[in-house]
DNA sequence: ATCCTTGCAAATGATTTGCAAGAGT
DNA sequence: ACTCTTGCAAATCATTTGCAAGGAT
């Protein structure tokens, strides 16, 4: 259980009735996109603005609290800062599930940095493909 | 030496002299935002709109010349359709550089897919980091 | 008490659309 | 000739900003 008044303050930041709500919603979901949050948020909090979303999330990107995960032909989605990890994208709903699994792959990742002199800060493996639900829908 | 005429008839789309030249330009320079692109086409093409750029780009995502890459901060660059590869993507400069390996981490991929009974289409992975060149000059 | 954060409304920026004229096959 | 594509302008959508009022430490 992650204490979210904690996590903000560690990080430099006040921790907000909007913040906790956020935080609380993208760790129940795993992965969500501005509107996403905003949808959800709003529910405890009608008077909520999407420009409060919208500055806390580059905030709590910028102190490292959040983490932005681009995908192909679709809105970013956000999640909490972990260690790095594996997204399995679907697709045809959108959803991302990770999968915690790169010690198998950062013997490569590490050993192509060397060999460029590239000085690597963050891995985002991305597959993407058909979940087994989404199959099962279209079959 | 790439056709650009003859790629584009085989995806199904006419050779224009737009078309050729956003291709010739993404093949040049290898990972081009829409606004990169329309700033090097329009020099060729002075009355170039950039709603025709975002038209083609769409049409050759869709019909897989090209793909997009999405980059976490910073909006998407596109390259021209080819074998999955690492992209190294340099924070400060914004450059991005091809690496044709996956030979070593397809094992894994294909491993996870079939646990989760995902059908694998495309695989990204992205290392975010400090590139060489940009090292020397901050140092 | 002080400084940071919020919500609103307006501003900006990016992308999309409709349509008449022009280009490709 | 026929159909698809282009360029323009307008429309839409996403994101950012400024500011006065409210909330956290």
């Amino acid at each position: 259980m992650i204490d979210y008044a904690v996590l903000l303050n560690e990080h430099g930041l006040k921790a907000t009735f909007q913040r906790m709500n956020i935080l609380g919603e993208i760790d129940r979901h795993g992965h969500m996109s501005v509107e996403d949050i905003y949808e959800k948020v709003v529910k405890v909090h009608p008077s909520l603005s999407l420009a409060t979303i919208y500055k806390n999330i580059i905030l709590m990107v910028e102190k490292e609290v959040l983490v932005e995960v681009p995908i192909v032909g679709k809105k970013s989605k956000y999640e909490l800062a972990k260690e790095d990890h594996i997204h399995m994208i679907c697709t045809e709903c959108g959803e991302v599930e990770d999968k915690l699994c790169f010690d198998e792959t950062d013997a490569l990742f590490h050993q192509l940095s060397r060999q460029e002199h590239f000085k690597l800060h963050k891995r985002q493996v991305n597959l993407y493909g058909i979940c087994e639900h989404c199959q099962s829908k279209t079959a």
